[in-house]
RNA sequence: UGGCCUAUAAUAUU
């Protein structure tokens, strides 16, 4: 049971949901969290309505598949829907609770993400981290900070969210601050959030030191300090950064793709052509 | 073996 669920797992990983179908349907008992993998599977290949058949007919359902149901309308926006699952379904773990918060808060719903926060039963440093996260998107620094200050065990997560309510609200001073606080070890979305802190304010020099301080830089890191030079209108150091990124071998995905674009409509039409050229040939390379 | 929070880009909202 376990091996054809390892098996369905191998099929929907590889994106491949006609072959996880057929597995699915051949397994001699499909148990619930196969059931929960295939709706799973359907969400994540966009595929929303396939997705709802799917949990209808389920023989069982437990607060897992719920919430990813629950998940899945919140991200396609109806947060309607996703409430309403939530109201409905009989047993809600401290995960559906964390899940329908967030659909709030990414919704921007801060009154009712709050709301229902103080109704949680059991909030755990999810949960506060997310309304930290909440708040600094509708640019409420102060209330952030107060939800930061409460939390009672504050995890990496937590640090980095209140990193990130500063780097999107120009608090470079308050994002050092904090940054100089940290009672953990800093990992890499901690140091490219300082990057955006930086870069933010057009601190382009802070930016760079930020990314040279960064161990185990990724695509994201580079990423990052790309559009630190596009956003302060400086696409041909943008351009200099990605070619350095190239020469280095770091994996190009989407968004640098979209990052380099933005370089390019910044500098001459000559260049762009190069550039574009060499990006076609990275682009062929891609996703293998 | 399946579901929730934090980083870069775009989009939407402001």
């Amino acid at each position: 049971e376990i091996t054809w669920n390892t098996m369905l797992n191998a099929y929907i990983c590889s994106k491949n949901l006609n072959e996880a179908r057929i597995c699915f349907d051949e397994m001699p008992q499909r148990d619930i969290v196969a059931w929960t993998s295939m709706v799973t599977a359907c969400v994540n290949l966009g595929n929303l309505d396939e997705a709802k058949v799917l949990f209808d007919s389920m023989p069982n359902k437990d607060a897992t598949s719920w919430t990813v149901i629950l998940t899945a309308y919140a991200r396609s926006g109806d947060i309607l829907k996703a409430h309403s699952l939530f109201l409905i379904m009989p047993v809600k773990d401290t995960v559906a609770w964390n899940a329908m918060l967030s659909a709030f808060v990414n919704a921007g719903e801060m009154d009712d993400a709050k709301k229902l926060f103080d109704k949680m039963p059991i909030p755990t440093t999810v949960s506060w981290n997310a309304m930290v996260f909440g708040y600094g998107r509708l640019g409420q620094v102060s209330k952030a900070k107060e939800m930061f200050d409460v939390i009672p065990r504050k995890n990496l997560e937590s640090w980095n969210a209140m990193l990130g309510v500063y780097a999107q609200n120009q608090g470079l001073h308050q994002a050092r601050d904090l940054f100089a606080g940290f009672t953990y070890k800093p990992d890499v979305i901690s140091w490219t959030t300082m990057i955006t802190a930086n870069a933010n304010v057009g601190d382009l020099d802070g930016a760079k030191s930020c990314f040279h301080q960064t161990p185990c830089r990724n695509s994201v890191s580079w990423n990052a300090m790309i559009s630190a030079y596009t956003h302060n209108r400086l696409g041909k150091e943008a351009l200099d950064f990605y070619k350095e990124m190239d020469i280095e071998g770091i994996e190009v995905d989407e968004s640098t793709l979209v990052v380099v674009f933005d370089a390019c409509s910044q500098i001459g039409v000559l260049k762009q052509s190069q550039i574009a050229h060499s990006h076609f040939l990275n682009h062929k390379c891609m996703g293998c």
